[in-house]
RNA sequence: UGGGGCGUCGCCAAGUGGUAAGGCACCGGUUUUUGGUAUCGGCAUUCGCAGGUUCGAAUCCUGCCGCCCCAG
């Protein structure tokens, strides 16, 4: 096997930390970095640990996760650590995610997590042990060499995570390995078989970790009580259609769950107006946005102004031009949402991302 | 209580004698390490109620109930 890891010395002089989240990726590249013959640490990052949620199997870094990454380690004969980080995830990622929604934003909580506790920290953790890199279970692809490392998007499309990692700096670049970034899923899944780990078949996470059942509302209804308050459902031309039990339900692009019917058309949620708590609906056509403001970026690219951006997880890139903090459109995209990433990209190359801060109408919905 | 109109799935709405379109909403599957989107599938044995005519009625007739408009 070639050397995944990008090491710069000999593997038995070499000390590997894998980030392990208790699922099969990062367990695979427990294994493998086992395998190198370099001196291996696993470690867990505990989360948080309401009662529900950790009975949730394959969610992330919480009871059963924690049992299963150990449960590895010890098949490997490497040690494994726990660090408790409860108390820095609530402040960094879930009060964040809170006050998101609070204010009408539709947060991704996982690249707040990635960029934050996770990086941050365990690369901080992995030096302190005398690390040479830390290691997870991503896909993406870290292209280049020390000094001049560049983000590439995960080899197998359907699985590519680069929407979630957009955030890590040159310097974190320098240190982080992700030997998952070239194989597709099915190949690591039977890694992980015919290693015999016992998370082979665990399913893949899904969901936002921290909340048990779907029901990130009231999540946030408790967080924040005073923001969930119901108001009503108004539509772009002024009509007021129906009421909804609290903003926090909605995010714009959004279609169902309006429960407004006859209607000619599918409604969807073109604005949010939390301090009115307003949800504004329209036509498909109100949601074209021709521009979005973008915060936060995080840039990995040189001077390029014609990129290819991608404001949804599961959207396909799209041909845009970055300058002065915006990204304008060649074409209406529909459904951009403030609070979401927008990640630009040369191909296969990760360019950088960004928070998206507001975004500009393209079209003033045609009256009927 | 004169005249006219209307009552078909939660909403809108086709269908005027031949055995209930479609859209919206809703529910479920697929997709997916955020929220959504998209996509596939499901969704009225029954047409305000009760009788009658007919081989056969949501469609024709009678009565009742309810709503709307005009006029008083």
């Amino acid at each position: 096997m070639p050397d995944i890891f990008d090491l710069s010395c000999a593997p038995g002089d070499a000390r590997i930390v894998v980030a392990m989240s208790g699922g099969v990726d990062s367990s695979v590249v427990a294994m493998l970095a086992a395998k190198t013959g370099a001196q291996v640490v696993g470690v867990t990052m505990q989360l948080y640990d309401h009662g529900e949620a950790v009975k949730k199997s394959g969610s992330c870094c919480a009871g059963q996760d924690i049992y299963d990454a150990k449960t590895v380690c010890d098949r490997l004969g490497i040690p494994h650590y726990v660090l408790d980080y409860e108390s820095r995830f609530r402040d960094g990622v879930i009060e964040q995610f809170a006050d998101d929604y609070a204010a009408g934003r539709t947060p991704i909580p996982c690249s707040k997590c990635n960029q934050g506790v996770k990086f941050v920290d365990l690369i901080a953790f992995a030096r302190e042990l005398g690390a040479d890199c830390l290691a997870t279970g991503h896909y993406v692809r870290r292209v280049g060499d020390k000094g001049r490392v560049e983000l590439w998007k995960g080899r197998d499309p359907a699985r590519d995570q680069s929407y979630f990692l957009y955030g890590t700096t040159p310097d974190q670049l320098d240190f982080v390995r992700f030997p998952l970034g070239n194989m597709p899923k099915e190949e690591v899944r039977r890694l992980a078989t015919e290693g015999g780990l016992i998370v082979a078949d665990k399913p893949d996470s899904q969901d936002i970790c921290f909340v048990p059942d779907g029901d990130y509302a009231s999540l946030v209804k408790k967080l924040r009580p005073e923001t969930v308050a119901p108001g009503d459902i108004v539509h772009v031309d002024g009509r007021i259609l129906g009421q909804h039990p609290g903003v926090v339900h909605y995010t714009i692009g959004q279609r169902r769950g309006l429960d407004v019917g006859g209607q000619a058309e599918p409604l969807y949620v073109v604005r949010l107006e939390p301090g009115e708590r307003r949800v504004i609906v329209g036509p498909r056509a109100a949601l074209a946005v021709a521009a979005a403001q973008i915060g936060e970026v995080n840039w990995l690219g040189e001077g390029q102004v014609r990129i290819e951006a991608k404001v949804r997880s599961l959207a396909r890139p799209v041909s845009a031009t970055w300058e002065n903090g915006m990204i304008r459109f060649d074409h209406p995209e529909y459904g951009v949402a403030p609070g979401q990433s927008a990640v630009f990209y040369d191909g296969e190359r990760v360019l950088g991302g960004g928070t998206i801060m507001a975004t500009e109408a393209a079209i003033l919905a045609a009256a009927a």
